[in-house]
DNA sequence: GCCGCCATTGGACCAAAGGCCAATAGGCGC
DNA sequence: GCGCCTATTGGCCTTTGGTCCAATGGCGGC
């Protein structure tokens, strides 16, 4: 279901340099979807393959910085790099704090920005690795996960779902087969590095 | 032991301006120390209590950045906040990257230094009640627990360090005790969280 | 209607983790 | 030397976690 070639999503209000950055990316090999506006991106049905964003900064309406607000907000983010075209410290601050794999000013060079783009799509990889994983697992299967990472026992879990200790420890069983992870610790590594969109490293 | 008073070590080579911060940090009601140099930063003792930096970026020998990348790579850092004289996006979008916790243009407003400085000495606090969990430990105790959170068996761990499952029982459960998690997702996000040193024996 | 997936539970059983009590031995400070 | 801490190990017993086999009932799709 994913598509082999990942998609680079050019969120840029001034056309030309849009469709500069368009072929610059399409003969690098990418998919490449071009919006003049924040809003056009936003109206674009959720995206769930492979693929980055990259953003221009200033923008009509909702700019960037805005842009990149409302989709951590709603999780399900792609990796976001930053075009600017203008020298705005804190605003490269509050994006890269927000998790933006890089804030690049314009003129960007080809090479700096095709670095940035591919950092963006790795980084989408690894997510997209670690949701693969959870994905396989049914509503309950997941639920119970969930509690089981918090530290509660089989018998707590029971409790707190209404059910028997038994199928506590058979979901348990499933979460940890479907998942790979072959102890709890690697659970709870699985889990808490994928739960939410959180910025990178040491936050 | 900590004393009550954060330190704020503020390091500019500009005298004028360092002394300037001092008065505003003092007046704020920290304790300061400053120093016209990266070097004579990294001359003074380790400092492990309540605290952070304010660097200035562009300092002659070693500046800012790669004052910060030492401390980084030595683990043991303080948060950092960055004065910056100049609007240099690549610097900041690095800085924050590596950890910072923000990064300012001169000149600063104070409000916003102050603001700066909190939200490093915040940090700071949590890194200081992370690690003080941890510090009660023995350094046998730290190595079984460093092989607990890796997924490993009472058994593979016994064998790993040539003991008996018996002994590494009693660890572990001490380790439990003097960190005070009640489980073992609890000690795996605990150290997990607080990157610290690497383990005497294992890997 | 039959098949497959999921949630649920039972029982038997084994392995692992943890608690309790007790003991030996080396190192360190007073 | 004496006390204190740490590391080590033993045994015993309980709780938990995990596996295997097996079965029932609901739901959606073909």
């Amino acid at each position: 279901m994913p598509e082999a070639k990942p998609t680079v999503f050019v969120v840029d209000d001034d056309d030309s340099l849009r469709r500069a950055l368009e072929r610059l990316l399409r003969a690098a090999g990418y998919a490449v979807e071009g919006f003049a506006s924040a809003q056009a991106y936003l109206a674009r049905a959720r995206y769930h393959g492979p693929g980055c964003l990259l953003l221009d900064l200033a923008m009509p309406e909702i700019d960037g910085l805005e842009l990149q607000a409302r989709l951590v907000h709603d999780a399900e983010v792609l990796p976001i790099v930053f075009l600017s075209g203008q020298a705005d410290i804190p605003a490269s601050v509050r994006a890269i704090k927000l998790g933006a794999v890089d804030f690049l000013t314009k003129p960007a060079d080809d090479d700096a920005l095709l670095a940035a783009v591919g950092a963006a799509l790795a980084r989408r990889a690894e997510q997209l690795q670690g949701q693969a994983r959870l994905a396989a697992l049914s509503a309950r299967e997941r639920e119970v996960m969930y509690l089981v990472v918090q530290g509660l026992r089989n018998k707590q879990i029971a409790a707190q779902l209404g059910v028997t200790e038994k199928t506590v420890k058979v979901h348990r069983a499933r979460v940890m087969e479907k998942t790979g992870a072959r102890s709890l610790a690697e659970l709870v590594r699985l889990v808490g590095g994928e739960g939410m969109g959180r910025p990178p490293g040491a936050v």
